[in-house]
DNA sequence: TGTCAACATAGACATCCATCAAAACAAGGA
DNA sequence: TCCTTGTTTTGATGGATGTCTATGTTGACA
């Protein structure tokens, strides 16, 4: 694994290394649908401004994707990153 | 995921949510035998001491453990953990 | 147009973290 | 015992990060 690699990778582990942005992105990948609006999963247990900002993060990494559709905005998880990291992680050649 | 499972959760995956472990990770899982002396992985662009506190990071989070055997110290992977959380990631009911 | 609700942004602040140089520790050999 | 090599710990420092309050933006509706 080259610098360039591990840059990228460590980008999405990194987002997925605070408990707030887990919960955040358990949530919607568990959410009916696979997707869910902001107010369906607020109930972290911080202010509504930091869960924005958690969001944004995961969205910025590649981790979620987000749609407007009227006065709500839907966030969905990327299936195609989710798969390339469980694959990094299971299919290390720990012989 | 309640507020503790994401505790634990996020502790092993900020872990490996910087580049340089992320590749020390890498490397001591790719090494032949599955495990590999500080020496062998230590050309990734840090000093040497900030390489024994990254491998100091991952081996408190669970992922690495350490075994002294005369002047070398090695390093190898604990599997357990590494496919729990590729189960983690894989297995989100996306649906 | 005005108001309300959902969500995002800005700015501030405290804390955490990656990094290095220097020193300490451990083990083997002369 | 001294020296050399491999590894860890310590202490310091600059930068990143999580959190909040306050404010801005967007869309629905009367």
């Amino acid at each position: 694994m080259n610098a360039e690699e591990a840059e990228t990778a460590a980008r999405m582990f990194k987002a997925l290394g605070d408990p707030v942005r887990l919960r955040l992105f358990s949530a919607v990948a568990s959410h009916e649908g696979g997707e869910a609006c902001v107010c369906d999963i607020s109930d972290v247990g911080v202010s509504q401004p930091t869960v924005s900002h958690h969001l944004k993060k995961l969205k910025e990494a590649g981790l979620l994707s987000s749609e407007r559709r009227g006065t709500w905005v839907y966030y969905r998880v990327e299936p195609s990153v989710l798969a390339a990291m469980g694959r990094l992680l299971t299919a290390s050649p720990t012989v």
